[in-house]
DNA sequence: AAATTAATTTAGACAAACCTAAACATTTAT
DNA sequence: ATAAATGTTTAGGTTTGTCTAAATTAATTT
């Protein structure tokens, strides 16, 4: 069994490598856990022990098979509580993050699987992002950066890759949400922004920053 | 902000102290916590420190009226989230407590309100214990002991004051839960126990340990 | 290839929450 | 009133997870 401290750093080797696919760096870890890169040292050495990650002094962290598991079972609790929060409690999505963050330490085999059933086996959390399965199987389903798209194309809004409160009630702002759909009018080729029409009422320039954490499909 | 192991004290501390009415000893407080006398003594002056309790060493401790507070904010988390389980997750009554124990320390107030509309301002949680309410009041209903009703009086199971699985399932087992029909049918003097009519239907012989768990209404 | 810079680890400390063993206070029994 | 028994605190440790400062390794420049 996992401690809180030890289950946020999985989750954060687990995001930081995308997936399991890249090595992560101890700076890398210690700026998304806003710690030290010494108390991360310290972390790497005992997750080691404990199997969870492979370790090599000065070249970087990568989940085991079992570290990756236990990474998607903490998301999925996470992602599983942020539905509950959005579709039972009426939280907005930019006000999810932070409880789903201490939810998902929860430990309770029954209570997930529960909350799973009552939510009815929903496949996307309120950002978009895909909710593992009970076996550990994560659906990813195809799909392209808003930046991807050419003048003209369409898309409608999946997923968005950034839960900071101040990003998400920014698009709300500007009128984005999942499901939006989308045109892109023109591009500034100065910064790489573009010229986006929401759902072909208004329109608002985003900043290449923005375009390459927002996700759209059918384009 | 109190940690969790804060937290847990205090509502030991409201629970031994039977609602702030008396003093709590340091060892039935190392019972209840199941730590060793030392280690309460060290969190007593650190919640002293922190004016959560009146603590005169040698002489148990009491909540200050900010302990009590708390407490209370504690107590209703912990029993709107029985409801939410037991209502919405299909839990058990002997299912929900160890659950409930975790989910208490998580933080937002938004969450706890918006919990509370959800399930509709319950007033009791499924072991029939009133739930405070957001203004820190407990609205105790007047209710009697099994123990005290005299042969053939009747009455109706509003409360069990034991949350331990092994307890409700035995009441599971016998076929009392919240809101059963009970009736005396005799009494046994030699050590105190009861013949219970359960339901009109089934008869069983409760030990005086028990009796004295169980609370009924309209006798 | 050596020197400089950047990243990382180690050493030594600290706070929280627990422990054991020893000292001390209170209560109870003689 | 004194002694024994019981309850409680203090002293000194341990583990977890963090920190700062110093040492070490790797990467980059010259
Ligand atoms: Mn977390
Ligand atoms: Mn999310
Ligand atoms: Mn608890
Ligand atoms: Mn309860």
């Amino acid at each position: 069994m996992q401690s809180t401290a030890e289950e946020n750093y999985i989750k954060a080797i687990y995001k930081l490598s995308g997936g399991g696919e890249s090595a992560v760096s101890t700076t890398a870890l210690s700026e998304s856990l806003e710690t030290k890169p010494a108390s991360v040292s310290d972390m790497l050495r005992k997750l080691s022990a404990k199997d969870l990650v492979h370790y090599v002094k000065y070249h970087g962290v990568q989940l085991t098979d079992e570290g990756h598991r236990v990474a998607l079972k903490i998301i999925r609790k996470h992602r599983l509580w942020e539905v509950f929060l959005v579709q039972k409690l009426h939280f907005t999505w930019d006000e999810v993050h932070e409880v789903a963050e201490q939810m998902e330490h929860v430990k309770s085999e029954l209570l997930i699987k529960r909350l799973d059933e009552f939510l009815g086996h929903p496949r996307i959390d309120p950002h978009g992002d895909p909710i593992p399965t009970e076996a550990g199987e994560l659906r990813e389903v195809e799909q392209r950066t808003l930046a991807s798209l050419e003048v003209d194309q369409q898309g409608v809004v999946c997923r968005v890759k950034d839960s900071q409160p101040s990003f998400l009630q920014y698009l709300n702002r500007v009128g984005i949400q999942i499901g939006t759909q989308l045109q892109v009018m023109d591009k500034i080729p100065y910064d790489n922004s573009l010229e986006i029409s929401i759902e072909k009422t208004k329109s608002v320039i985003l900043s290449s920053d923005v375009l390459e954490k927002i996700f759209v499909i059918n384009p």
